[in-house]
DNA sequence: CCAAATTCATTAGATTTCTAATAAATAGAA
DNA sequence: TTCTATTTATTAGAAATCTAATGAATTTGG
């Protein structure tokens, strides 16, 4: 229960944002032959994962970049005929992402390679050992959120 | 000991990315302010950690970017007054990079800002954690490196 | 010593991402 | 209902990063 230093947190610090720029880059170098980009990949997977088809707000959150990004983004895959945009029934301003055939039949093998990147970079842990982190990590999204600004609460802030 | 599944796998790598980025989001509103911008207090962050001074090639190295990106960098940090360039006495294609006094003087307030921030995000995590983490980390980094393509070995490959 | 290969920094140009400002549609309040 | 605020996507323009190619200095192998 002892409390870490300031130079534990650091080196927490740095390895975190290191691991991660390998991990993207581990799994970059594996799907760049197969003509796709960093930034493409990691679109066409989140509009996977969530079934297919996803708004742009909650696509843009998901990956983690600004919205104003995944617009330009987009573009670029919807000329290259991977993704369309359908204006919504229920909501004008809103559109859906969806994935073209021709990219769905490519998820799997997709999917198997990202599948196989992981499994190589967590080779020797076991599932206590990621269990562990995964509560680790859980507390300090949950910290990372209360940290964000507090964005104008819409009533209960002073007036 | 059990295996992690590949759901486990795909679940920690998510959270993984996901994290680093809100980490140096959190970061980064804080230093804002200051007027530093991320790829700013980052450069200056290593440069100092490095004693102050640092060639760019391990510069870029630590940062995780490319060289042609750290060059960018450093001639708008120069320009701006907060890094000088000097040409290695020992090697004249290096060149050491450091910090100016000016610079130099701001760095406690930096570090102090850094240390709060990480001391917010890692609330409530304790010392053994952290190091449990820490080990976890060291084994995605051994395994990520020896997944990185092997750069065409000077002796011992098949000719 | 010489020539070839390597290393360090750079330039050039493209890609990715950001912030700020705008337009259109919806939701909420009076 | 009607005005105001919020939300969704966009455009515009800047900042940060990348890959490929280049120049200069060093190292290495004959």
């Amino acid at each position: 229960m002892a409390k870490a230093t300031p130079e534990e947190q650091l080196a927490f610090g740095l390895s975190l944002v290191d691991l991660a720029h390998r991990w993207r880059k581990a799994v970059d170098e594996e799907l760049r032959p197969l003509g796709f980009s960093q930034s493409t990949w990691r679109t066409l997977f989140y509009v996977s994962r969530a079934g297919g088809e996803i708004g742009q707000k909650d696509l843009a959150i998901n990956i983690g970049i600004e919205g104003p990004s995944l617009v330009h983004l987009l573009d670029s895959l919807e000329d290259a005929g991977m993704i369309v945009r359908e204006i919504s029934s229920s909501d004008r301003r809103a559109k859906a992402v969806k994935l073209t055939g021709a990219v769905r039949s490519e998820m799997m093998e997709i999917e198997a390679i990202l599948d196989r990147v992981r499994s190589t970079l967590l080779d020797g842990l076991d599932k206590d050992q990621l269990a562990a982190c995964a509560t680790i990590f859980e507390r300090i999204k949950e910290n990372a959120i209360a940290h964000e600004e507090p964005k104008t609460h819409k009533k209960a802030a002073a007036s």
